[in-house]
DNA sequence: AAAGTATATCTAGAAGTTGTAGGTATACTT
DNA sequence: AAGTATACCTACAACTTCTAGATATACTTT
């Protein structure tokens, strides 16, 4: 069997509504990338740090593509079927609203979230 | 009646999961608050990017509390109930994990939506 | 040869958070 | 008298994600 705790923080969970931003960015990114690879690829950026399980994202992609901002094609790599998601021309333009987006948001969480009081200097 | 659009912007749904965080920090930083100044808090520090919504907040305050986080005493000022909030010695340490752990996070999530290619300086 | 690991996709249902849309009530302003 | 600001609340809908399965091929280890 073996599990195995590895960082014993690798298991936060996503923000809700993250994801589908995540894969629309990665896929700015490469032009054409397929399910797994996005799992494997989040894992390596953040240093195994945010983990996206498939139960997420494949209902996620499968969304994005009914909204018609994906499209699919599949192919046969090594004896396996490889499902591969690249952005269409709405989804082109809807990845850099959503991206932009939750930076600004990010930005005003931060705000709210940074130390009030800055670490007072010690005295002399 | 007067709807009015404002920023066209201030509607931004929060990212599920970082409510209970916001709450947490801003007793943080003061002690005691009621939920009406709660809103009008993140209000004022994202000028207005960031809205709280109160059937959101209510229930937020209320599982906190439930939880052993949060403390409330109820008082009368000028008329009106006010239920002020306070951190417990638990919710003080959650606090400080919480907020941790949702900064670890964004400095992962902006990571991942950092542009990949810089601009391209111009060719000469 | 058997077992386990990595690759690759999928779904059903539970859990959890937030938004919508109401409700109540007081004080103040128009 | 009506509207706005203050102040709290709840029921239900909507949505996203996680858990926990299932299936299948290829490769490596025992």
């Amino acid at each position: 069997m073996h599990f195995w705790a590895m960082n014993d923080k690798a298991n936060q969970p996503l923000l809700k509504g993250s994801l589908s931003v995540i894969i629309l960015k990665l896929l700015e990114n490469r032009e054409r990338m397929y399910g797994y690879e996005i799992t494997q690829q989040v894992k390596a950026l953040t240093a195994g740090g945010v983990a996206i399980t498939e139960g997420a994202l494949y209902p996620a992609l499968h969304k994005l593509e009914a909204e018609g901002l994906l499209t699919t094609e599949t192919e046969v790599v090594d004896g396996r079927a490889r499902k591969y998601y690249s952005l269409t021309k709405t989804g082109k333009t809807e990845a850099v609203n959503r991206v932009d987006e939750l930076m600004a948001f990010m930005q005003n969480l931060q705000t709210i979230l940074a130390p009030a009081f800055p670490a007072p200097k010690p005295a002399f």
